[in-house]
DNA sequence: CTGAAAGCGCTAACAA
DNA sequence: TTGTTAGCGCTTTCAG
């Protein structure tokens, strides 16, 4: 591997005129720029990480905490990571995968060891037991999701709470007048995430204004689960015309079960999902849904997580507007027969 | 942050004392080691990881690249990462993500900087570009996923090729003489991912010595490509009287299908499906199914990549035995009407 | 606009 | 069993 010293002896500068082409930080005679850059290409020369990391106390690489858990719905963290991934290495950053495991003790290590030079936390709890050693933390930190506290920090979400409203506009709009929510997992409830609260608070603080109905069922998502809370749902409240699903795992095996009884999607029920767009046209009917805009997210993320590094102060709190697509399951009420 | 240093001077000892306690390359006196261990806590040190990676030429990350495309099913790669990171910690090493935008410049990259002391890299094709770059890195590296020429490097991978055998073994043993293969998506099959290739010769040699007929039909996995594969299927072969599904988005759908047409399962149809655990649990019926084994994929790669780091030399091809778990969902032909 | 040189914090000979 | 010390390759003052 060759080193900067070798590139400046073949270019015939000082170690230092190399280092300053690298980092842009003083100027440079157009000539030694260019024949420095050529050096550097002939070499095939590439900075050693360790030894800059040393000197100038900055890995360039930000540390990404993903939740072991297993009960959200994967694909969107995937999705999440990898558009932290990406967006960090247009800002000359590498990302670190720290799963949940380790505990609020991988902060600590990766912190002190200035193995990163930032963090970024997927999957906050309402109350997380990392938040405060965040707060705290020298390396600055951006969480995709909102504690219960955010004060002294920096949040991405999507705006649950206008997404809930959405749904409930939307069914408004069609004359829909009993809805039932199904939720995610009781687990998810129960973790205290935060996000399935506030979607359903926003839902039904302005279906009442709509003067709509609402019951709520979590629903762990497998096909018998989904079928109990259906059958629940329908015995409750045998006027129910819409369903809001929050549970992408419940998507599939409801369309089959809605078919299964004769429920015809819209004529009978409307049915309006909160999920990625891929699973909303993967769908047996084209779902009407508002998409978790996951790649926004983990952009957004890096963008204020890199504002910090370099000493600015974002907003405390992003909240992404949500977006609602109309597709083919939703639709009028069916009138009173 | 404490510095090594720091440490030696408030436990009374040397520098080179204090790293050899953290590296255990020498033998400690019981009495030093312990008061040192006590600095290190009341002092809450750890190491720098840019001086540490500088001076021992170890970074102590393995770096992980992941497919950016999102054809293949998502938790399965998410379960690989999330298995990776964990074995990778309990060797003492962190996991940095790439993915596959910067294609084979990040392995040179990578290499060449000394960020990663190697490489795992997933969803690996028969003809793949980064590998003639792998197989020549300085690097040690592992492959999950088998390329078309696995000489002089090291390859971890479900053994397809008896788990396709093993399909049309237990279809065998009930009687099947017409089976169908619902595959993957016609991109993965140009992609020449390999895999699902594997599967496929398996199955059909080993249904040919059973004096079984199969035909295979890639899918797209959406409800409506599931139709419309289904449809032709029984068209074309009205006696077919078990399906083997490779992608676990078409099974849900196949499902509500078979369900729909009246044909029920496993009385009129035996389904056998090649995806993970909790695909096969949580689909309406209880599937027969062989699993992909993620976790024991995730781990062997690190143990390998741990063992070329210590200069230990692995077999190069590591192919996991599947196992098929017999459920609901499969059962004896029908008999002829 | 460029060079010289002092570290950054740790590891690993070499010495004792 | 422990200490001394010379780097590892880069960044960044300080000089010029």
């Amino acid at each position: 591997m060759a080193t900067l010293a070798e590139v400046a002896r073949h270019a015939g500068v000082s170690a230092s005129t190399v280092s300053y082409v690298l980092s842009g930080k003083r100027s440079i005679s157009e000539e030694t720029r260019l024949r420095v850059e050529n050096s550097i290409r002939e070499l095939g020369y590439h900075p050693n990480a360790g030894a800059r990391a040393l000197a100038s106390s900055r890995s360039h690489i930000i540390a990404l905490m993903v939740p072991l858990r297993t009960d959200m719905y994967v694909p969107v963290m995937m999705e999440i990571a990898i558009a932290v991934a990406t967006t960090a290495r247009g800002f000359g950053h590498d990302v670190l995968l720290l799963t949940g495991e380790e505990g609020p003790e991988a902060v600590r290590r990766v912190a002190a060891s200035g193995l990163a030079d930032a963090m970024i936390v997927m999957d906050v709890e309402l109350d997380d037991e990392r938040v405060p050693l965040l707060r705290d933390s020298a390396r600055p930190s951006v969480l995709i999701g909102l504690p219960g506290d955010p004060a002294g920090l920096t949040c991405v979400d999507l705006d649950f709470t206008a997404t809930g409203a959405l749904c409930a506009d939307h069914l408004a709009q069609f004359g829909h007048k009993d809805v039932a929510v199904i939720g995610e997992a009781a687990a998810v409830y129960r973790r205290h995430t935060g996000f399935a609260e506030r979607t359903l608070d926003g839902l039904r603080s302005r279906a009442r204004e709509h003067g709509m109905r609402v019951i709520h069922r979590p629903c762990e998502g497998s096909y018998e689960s989904t079928a109990g809370v259906l059958a629940r749902v329908f015995e409750e409240r045998p006027d129910t015309s819409a369903l809001v699903v929050q549970n992408e795992a419940a998507v599939g095996p409801m369309l089959a079960l809605l078919r299964q009884q004769g429920r015809a999607v819209p004529e009978d029920v409307s049915v309006v999902a909160i999920c990625p767009d891929q699973v909303a046209l993967q769908a047996s009917v084209q779902l009407t849904s508002v998409a978790i805009p996951a790649q926004e997210m983990g952009r957004q993320a890096v963008e204020l997580v890199m504002a910090k590094i370099e000493g600015r102060e974002p907003a405390p709190v992003t909240l992404l507007p949500p977006r609602l697509t109309v597709r083919a399951s939703t639709g009028p009420a069916p009138t009173a027969p």
